[in-house]
DNA sequence: GCGTAGCTGCTTTTT
DNA sequence: GCAGCTACGC
């Protein structure tokens, strides 16, 4: 066996190419051999870089097939590129491993076990949306939002309920039967429960606790898994929920003699793998995290988890990495001022070796858009100055902060991508596809069905599927597929002669396609249900312009379906959609794409980029407001600053505003709390919050919302204009300019209404006039067609880059 | 059954 | 400021 070593890493004298380059903690955590590890790793502290030579010394030293490795991630991504740097270094035999996320690794097991407690192994994954929808069909029918039930409310309490691994059963016990909204909700939960399992689907937190219900049903499947992984490494374990812990407390159980036994019957290999007593050892567990990056309590993730470790599995050695390797030590002064504010925490300080770096940057716009624009100018002049677009993140809290960062985007014609937000899959159209693509795969399945079966229009309402409804209901309840039947059985429902022709063209359809489902590749499956029943066909022949572009997403949807299929030669249409449900925002971002990334907080744990732009630095929305009632809730927002700072490596930028749309109305915005607990020599304002409001011209305000007495700016108020001053000053007129400009301008350049200038001729020495810039010269023009750019030298707001079709401009 | 005009209520984050 | 729903007219 040979082991490859990362070219990039400096390659130590000592011998071992595994510990080559690495601190004494970081060795000792590679090379640590016990039962049970925990690594905090600070941010940046090279964490992934320990895990995969851990993984690949085990496989190296033989001390593990591949086959015996069970690695953890948070996201998809996260796994892919686990996987490539432990093939990196040992090549070839470290096929066979299992790295993935929770979820993935859940549906693996599912698949191979449904059959053992009432699913098929054909089962589908309900995403949020789907079990949104299931759950609204079950409210209504309760008449249950007349005790003042929401989808969001049930489906939230239902999603904690299932991350404790609470069941219908445990639940129903604890109901209080004089109360009715508890007996209400049980309800609910009873009828969501059932119809999943009617419908041969699980949602997101069903597939965890689903494999824990399984093992602890089942001892003897449990053994075979027990058995089979001998070492398991969990990744972001400060985010694991109880689910989560249960399979992994599990999982690292010990296998006793008589199932053993067992499996021995069974064919498993087992003898040397027994201990003294008879028993298989439970597997070696490592955990990698750090509680200060723990940021989804919100969904149930239990920081206990990763504190308590050592109480849970006793004789756990804990290695404690804070040298950091990504960020200067300005940035990561930062960082460890602002989470200091968090007490009962454990004390780590991060540290690096690569000096102080520059200082960070400060802005403060007077609207969200102004903010937005010193975010887009500081990008172009970072990249004039060489760096690369595909280094530059730009971060927010709340996914409607991108609306107003695009705007200004595509005017300045900075090449970006949203990660997350709306997602192609979450598109009406994929959605109406991947409906086609579920109600083959699993016909069982109700709310696929419904979702098609008048997509595209053929004259089946609610009436017609009510009909068809309760044919279902009297004539085949416990069919495996009832709905099904009654479309196949449409002309027995006395419907008139042209909905029954349809309904029982759409089943048809399913049927005929779903006979070649087993051995035609996903493309060809999903070419045939388009073209049977005319998805795109009737889009094309639409008038409607967004029709069109509905087309070309379906036709999108087959493209990736033939790239699947070229990338997995033997993958099925069951192995596509549980691809497609289980990935998630951070798992499409494509490294090489030389575009900025726009994205949550949530979205960039686990990320790093150059130049690192933190937006919306403000009260109510970091900390959100609605986290402010929620016990933990100001902490876990800070968190959520903190994770957001660490992802720079070089430069960080902290912007606000003092003003701020939401709801569609404008409202006062103040500075986050999380601002005064970063010492303030730190910080190089570009324009502070006092500065912004001595030239903005409104009512005095303090730095902080939580304001104790006069002079609370303390420090505030940042280096003065005229010292390396933003842009020659151009913010501060070119704003107050837009200020004193009428409303109705306001009101367009709010409401993000395309424009398009259509085929406006600019040519070098052309005088424009801008809305926001006022008037300048066009200095070049460069690009072609649509993607046509002016550089235009504003006589008061220096010079910018303007996507011509759409920036609003004029010539003068 | 279909299309649309007008109203409501909402956003925190995601596997 | 928009999506998603309801009510109403065809």
């Amino acid at each position: 066996m040979t082991i490859v070593l990362d070219p990039s890493d400096p390659t130590g004298a000592s011998g071992d190419p595994l510990t080559a380059g690495l601190n004494p903690q970081q060795k000792e955590a590679v090379e640590y051999r016990g039962q049970s590890l925990l690594i905090v790793a600070g941010a940046g502290s090279g964490k992934t870089s320990v895990l995969t030579r851990r993984i690949a010394g085990l496989i190296a030293s033989r001390e593990a097939w591949p086959s015996q490795i069970l690695a953890i991630t948070f996201t998809n991504k996260a796994a892919a590129e686990m996987r490539e740097r432990v093939a990196h270094l040992v090549g070839q035999a470290g096929e066979g491993m299992w790295i993935s996320t929770f979820h993935s690794a859940c549906v693996r097991i599912l698949r191979r076990e449904a059959e053992q407690f009432g699913f098929t192994k054909s089962f589908t994954i309900y995403d949020s949306a789907d079990s949104r929808a299931l759950l609204k069909r079950i409210l209504k029918q309760l008449d249950a939002d007349t005790l003042g039930f929401t989808v969001s409310q049930a489906s939230g309490k239902i999603s904690k309920l299932k991350n404790e691994l609470t069941d219908v059963e445990t639940y129903s016990r604890q109901v209080n039967a004089g109360d009715p909204q508890d007996v209400m909700f049980l309800e609910i939960f009873r009828q969501y429960t059932r119809e999943l399992q009617r419908a041969n689907a699980f949602d997101f937190d069903d597939l965890i606790a689903q494999t824990v219900f399984l093992f602890r049903a089942f001892p003897h499947v449990a053994a075979t898994y027990q058995r089979r992984f001998r070492h398991i490494l969990v990744d972001e374990y400060q985010d694991t929920n109880h689910a989560q812990y249960a399979l992994i407390r599990e999982l690292t159980r010990p296998v006793d003699p008589e199932l053993v036994d067992e499996l021995e019957r069974g064919g498993q290999f087992v003898q040397t793998m027994r201990d003294g007593s008879g028993r298989i050892p439970g597997a070696s567990l490592t955990v990698v995290g750090d509680s200060d990056q723990s940021i989804y309590a919100f969904r149930g993730a239990d920081i206990r988890n990763i504190v308590e470790f050592e109480r849970d599995f006793p004789n756990s050695k804990v290695i404690l990495l804070e040298q950091n390797y990504r960020s200067t030590q300005n940035i990561l002064d930062a960082a460890n001022a602002v989470i200091s504010n968090n007490f009962d925490r454990q004390a780590k300080n991060l540290f690096t070796t690569v000096g102080a770096g520059e200082k960070i940057v400060g802005f403060t716009g007077y609207t969200g858009h102004d903010e937005a624009q010193f975010v887009a100018d500081e990008i172009a002049s970072l990249h004039e100055a060489g760096t690369a677009y595909k280094d530059v993140a730009v971060f927010y809290r709340t996914n409607s902060q991108t609306r107003a960062l695009e705007e200004i985007f595509i005017r300045s014609a900075i090449p970006y991508r949203v990660l997350g937000g709306t997602k192609f899959y979450e598109r009406a159209e994929i959605k109406d596809a991947m409906a086609y693509l579920i109600s083959v795969a699993n016909p069982a399945d109700p709310m696929a069905l419904r979702r098609i079966m008048n997509v595209p229009k053929r004259g089946i309402g609610p009436a017609t599927e009510t009909a068809l409804q309760r044919w279902a209901d009297t004539n085949a309840p416990d069919a495996p597929t009832p709905l099904r039947d009654a479309m196949r059985n449409a002309d027995q429902l006395g419907l008139g002669p042209k909905v029954t022709g349809a309904i029982r063209g759409l089943a048809t359809l399913l049927d005929e396609v779903q006979a070649t489902a087993a051995t035609a590749p996903v493309h060809e499956i999903l070419t045939a249900l388009i073209e049977g029943s005319g998805l795109v066909e009737v889009l094309r022949a639409s008038r409607d312009p967004q029709d069109e572009a509905r087309a070309e997403n379906i036709d999108e949807l087959v493209a990736v379906t033939k790239e699947f299929q070229k990338n997995n030669p033997d993958g099925t249409l069951l192995d596509f959609l549980t691809e497609v449900t289980l990935v998630a925002a951070a798992d499409d971002l494509d490294d090489t794409s030389g575009t900025v990334s726009l994205m949550t907080l949530h979205t960039a744990k686990g990320l790093e980029y150059e130049a690192v732009f933190l937006t919306g630095v403000e009260e109510d929305l970091l900390p959100h407001r609605m986290s402010a009632s929620e016990p933990g809730g100001p902490a876990e927002e800070r968190r959520l600053f903190y994770v957001g700072i660490t992802r720079a490596r070089q430069k960080l930028f902290l912007s606000l505003a003092m003003t701020r749309a939401q709801f569609g109305e404008v409202n006062v915005a103040m500075p986050s709390r999380y601002l005064q607990e970063i010492p303030v020599e730190l910080i190089e304002w570009k324009q502070s919050p006092g500065m912004a409001n001595s030239r903005g011209g409104t009512q005095p305000r303090a730095l902080n919302a939580r304001r104790d007495g006069a002079g609370g700016v303390g420090g505030f108020g940042g280096t003065p204009r005229a010292s390396g001053g933003y842009g020659g000053g151009s913010y501060d007129r070119a704003t107050a300019a837009a200020k004193t400009r009428p409303k109705t301008e306001w009101a367009n350049r709010v409401t993000g209404t395309v424009r398009d200038n259509g085929d406006l001729e600019l040519e070098a020495g052309d005088r424009i006039s801008h809305v926001d810039f006022g008037e300048g010269r066009v200095m070049a023009v460069t690009g072609q067609g649509a993607r046509r750019i002016a550089e235009v030298s504003f006589d008061s707001a220096g010079r910018k880059k303007l996507l011509i079709k759409v920036a609003p401009i004029e010539k003068i």
